[in-house]
DNA sequence: AGCACGCCGACT
DNA sequence: GTCGGCGTGCTC
């Protein structure tokens, strides 16, 4: 038999099955799906087994060396959404594959020294043996760095004469955690007679027996654990194993994120009329196994969690499986909760903050069918279910599900590429969806399934608008409004708690001379660079660069160098001056970078141990604490003039959601938002709650700028460190576009992008705009093959990124 | 990716 | 005359 197999070099000339012949061995057990370990070339690689077929084309097929898994890590279903992916999302089969899987099963290739004829080689050198020993099963890595110049000569001379080889091994880099473990394999009859048969002076042995006779005989106890409650020492368990009564052994443990946690079970609410209404096709599809896709369009506080759960309980109740994604800024414990509450063991959660090893287990849970639900980011879209009943993905219209990096795959996609492949509903959620969706919805390609009505029939919270303009004309120059004040003033002397939002980190945007107007700027990146007070120091948010603050201007010498605009540690300072007694928590990627300082926050806040809580984007979504009733935005367009056609839909998005964190339990909420344009149609739409103008207006501005949903788009980036090879290959690419594409097609550019230059690297983009290209995918194939020239290192990268949501 | 094969300059 | 530069092509 012959194996169809994906290797895992990433690039464009081995991006193809590969025949290896399955040696007899293996022939029962190899299937689709698993990773093995193939000779390519002189070495070995790791490879994807895609298809199992009788006769291959070519003679002299090589073998397989070694399998890795003993069940298939893919299903057939994803070994075909792999090759469907590499197709429409432009990238390597293998890089689909692994996309699919936790980082912890990426292949790792390490050399060993392994010597052949020990004897006939300390005849050659008598005095090699000993320190060749020592290197044994030792990687060859480590030996060079160890190896003295003497023993590197004669472990050179003895590679190349043949004594010893040097080995490469293939694994994966998962870690099984092990606990070393005692038990015993005796019966309870022979451990009675043996207990009987003790001397009596062996108190604690004849205790620590007693133990193992007064439970099930097969359950092995972590060491550990078993010294700690029985008080029995580390001898006695050694005399006992030494008499063969019990038995050591490193049993296996799955990381459990959460067994720390003690999560109270929930039933299921009474749903309102709407909601039944909502979730009622939405059952009916999971019993008739139907597919179709609905856009459940719910304002906050509309109870679309729990018509989840209800849809994910009648998929339980089939015997089937369910995929619940939500964005990684609101996959907060408090979520994680709500499905854990519901359905206990039987969910799996995968998110950033786990470490690699605690995915891989979470992981192992899904392959093995130990659970039915997973709760996750982008990726747990690809969770390697054989029965899926249902997908749903929360907050649909949150730009990370499209991943920015190859493959660049949008998870909705996927998930209804996976929706039809099982026949079960998808299911989007959003109280704000994109503009996309609710298109298609419109169009009838999705199901509307409205909520219009929350649950508990708290009002909406009311929304202040501030003109800044006016304030700075009324002589406030801060950056809190009056009103504002006031109210946070007011909130701290009631004992209410208040969120304030900005999206800007860092303490002030960048730094520019007041004589010359010189902005200071990241030397590899073209921006500028933004202050971060507390270590006085000027970072770039692109490449990490970082520089002390200047005190001349380094273009005039001026000493008068200023910040301007705003960023949440300024926002922090000049609330610590302007209220004192405000307690503050402040909420970005800098201060929630260590693992567990996001629950830590959200935790202390929740528990009242502060008054306000000031942050970025992270705060915006999933937050629901019962004593908020004041949300203030700082500054509500500083989204809206970014160079992105989604500005406006972003900056209406977000408000809405911001604003959502008020008032959600019984006290009333309140909103105020500042801004310096209050009459846009974003704005002021999102303070009066309403969608639906916003999205008339927002769709006839995108069909008269020809953008999506009317349009598609794909953008193509150049980079290079050379910036004239890069304009003249991004022209050579406009040009032959124009060529292949149809006249319908709209290709903008060559242009330099927002921002020119990243990483030493410059940057140009050509961006096309179409409506029905079928001939698309390849012509852009062939512009990649043509112009990312593989074979010098300094070599053109062109990137494509279809569907873009992301366009500097 | 990594390695072999292959065709042109400065060296024992 | 050869050693070695990295351009091209192949890996089941």
């Amino acid at each position: 038999m012959i194996a169809e197999v994906i290797v895992d070099i990433p690039v464009k000339q081995t991006d193809k099955p590969f025949d290896y012949k399955i040696p007899e061995s293996f022939l029962s057990l190899i299937q689709p799906g698993m990773r093995v370990v193939v000779p390519f070339g002189n070495r070995k690689r790791l490879g994807f087994v895609i298809r199992i077929k009788k006769e291959s084309e070519l003679t002299n097929l090589k073998e397989i060396d070694s399998m890795i898994d003993h069940e298939p890590v893919l299903t057939n279903e994803l070994i075909e959404l792999g090759g469907w992916l590499s197709k429409t999302a432009l990238c390597l089969k293998i890089t689909a594959y692994q996309a699919m899987l936790p980082a912890a099963m990426k292949a790792s290739y390490k050399k060993y020294l392994r010597i052949v004829h020990p004897e006939e080689l300390h005849e050659r050198w008598p005095e090699s043996l000993s320190f060749l020993n020592g290197y044994y099963n030792k990687e060859w890595g480590q030996i060079l760095k160890k190896a003295t110049e003497d023993e590197l000569i004669i472990i050179q001379k003895a590679l190349q004469e043949g004594w010893a080889v040097l080995e490469q091994a293939v694994g994966d880099q998962s870690t099984s955690k092990r606990i070393k473990s005692i038990g015993t394999e005796l019966s309870k009859a022979e451990l009675e007679k043996a207990y009987d048969q003790l001397d009596q002076r062996a108190k604690k042995q004849r205790e620590a027996l007693a133990y193992f006779i007064n439970q099930d005989q097969r359950h092995f106890i972590p060491l550990a654990r078993f010294l700690e409650e029985t008080g029995v020492g580390r001898s006695s368990v050694k005399s006992l194993i030494d008499k063969g009564l019990l038995l050591e052994k490193d049993v296996e443990q799955f990381r459990d994120p959460y067994s720390h946690s003690d999560i109270k079970s929930t039933e299921p609410l009474p749903l309102t009329i709407e909601q039944q209404k909502v979730l009622e096709p939405i059952v009916r599809d999971i019993e008739e196994h139907q597919h179709q896709v609905y856009l459940c369009h719910g304002v906050t506080g509309s109870g679309k969690t729990e018509i989840y759960l209800q849809a994910i309980d009648k998929v339980i109740k089939k015997g089937k499986e369910a995929i619940v994604l939500v964005p990684e800024i609101a996959l907060t414990p408090q979520m994680v909760h709500r499905f854990k509450g519901r359905f206990g063991s039987d969910v799996a959660v995968l998110h950033s903050g786990l470490s690699r090893g605690e995915k891989y287990d979470e992981w192992r849970k899904i392959n093995r069918g130990e659970v039915s639900v997973v709760v996750g980011a982008r990726s747990a879209v690809f969770a390697s279910f054989k029965n899926l009943g249902i997908v749903i993905i929360d907050e649909e219209h949150e730009t990370s599900y499209k991943q920015e990096e190859s493959p660049r795959y949008h998870a909705r996609d996927v998930a209804i590429f996976r929706g039809r492949y099982h026949s079960c509903p998808v299911v989007l959620g959003s109280a704000t969806p994109s503009l996309e969706s609710f298109a298609r919805a419109q169009k009838g390609v999705y199901q509307l399934a409205p909520l219009y009505s929350r649950v508990n029939q708290q009002p909406l919270p009311e929304v202040t608008m501030v003109d800044m303009r006016e304030e700075l004309r009324s002589g406030n120059r801060s950056m809190f409004s009056k009103q504002l004040f006031s109210k946070l003033n007011d909130r701290l002397e009631k004992g209410e708690q208040s969120v304030l939002f900005l999206n800007r980190r860092g303490y002030a945007t960048f730094v520019m001379c007041r004589d010359c107007g010189y902005v200071v700027q990241c030397p590899h990146c073209d921006i500028s660079l933004t202050y971060h007070r507390r270590q006085g120091r000027l970072k770039c948010h692109y490449c990490g660069y970082e520089e002390m603050l200047p005190d001349h201007c380094p273009s005039c010498q001026s000493e008068y160098m200023r910040y301007f605009g705003t960023g949440t540690q300024k926002v922090e300072e000049a609330l610590t001056q302007l209220l004192p007694e405000a307690r503050v928590i402040r909420m970005d990627v800098d201060t929630t970078n260590k693992k567990g300082a996001h629950e830590n926050l959200l935790k202390a806040f929740g528990d009242g141990k502060a008054d306000i809580l000031l942050g970025t984007q992270m705060i915006a979504k999933g937050l629901d604490f019962a004593n908020v009733t004041l949300v203030g935005v700082l500054a509500a367009d500083s989204m809206l003039h970014l160079p992105d056609f989604r500005a406006s839909e972003k900056t209406f998005q977000l408000l809405t959601q911001v604003a959502g964190r008020a008032g959600r339990h019984r006290l009333k909420g309140e909103v105020v938002i500042q801004s310096y344009t209050p009459d846009h149609y974003a704005i002021v739409d999102a303070g009066n709650h309403d969608y639906q103008s916003f999205y008339q207006k927002e769709m006839l501005a995108r069909r008269q700028r020809q953008y999506p949903p009317y349009f598609y788009l794909t953008l193509i980036t150049v980079s290079h460190v050379d910036f004239t090879k890069v304009v003249d290959a991004t022209e050579k690419i406009a040009r032959y576009l124009k060529q292949r594409l149809s006249n319908e097609a709209i290709i903008l550019g060559p242009v330099a992008p927002p921002i020119p230059r990243i990483k030493d690297r410059y940057r140009y983009q050509c961006m096309i705009k179409y409506r029905n290209e079928p001939n698309l995918i390849n012509v852009l194939k062939e512009c990649q093959n043509h112009f990312q020239d593989i074979h010098s290192k300094d070599a053109l990268k062109v990137t494509i990124d279809i569907n873009p949501y992301l366009l500097m």
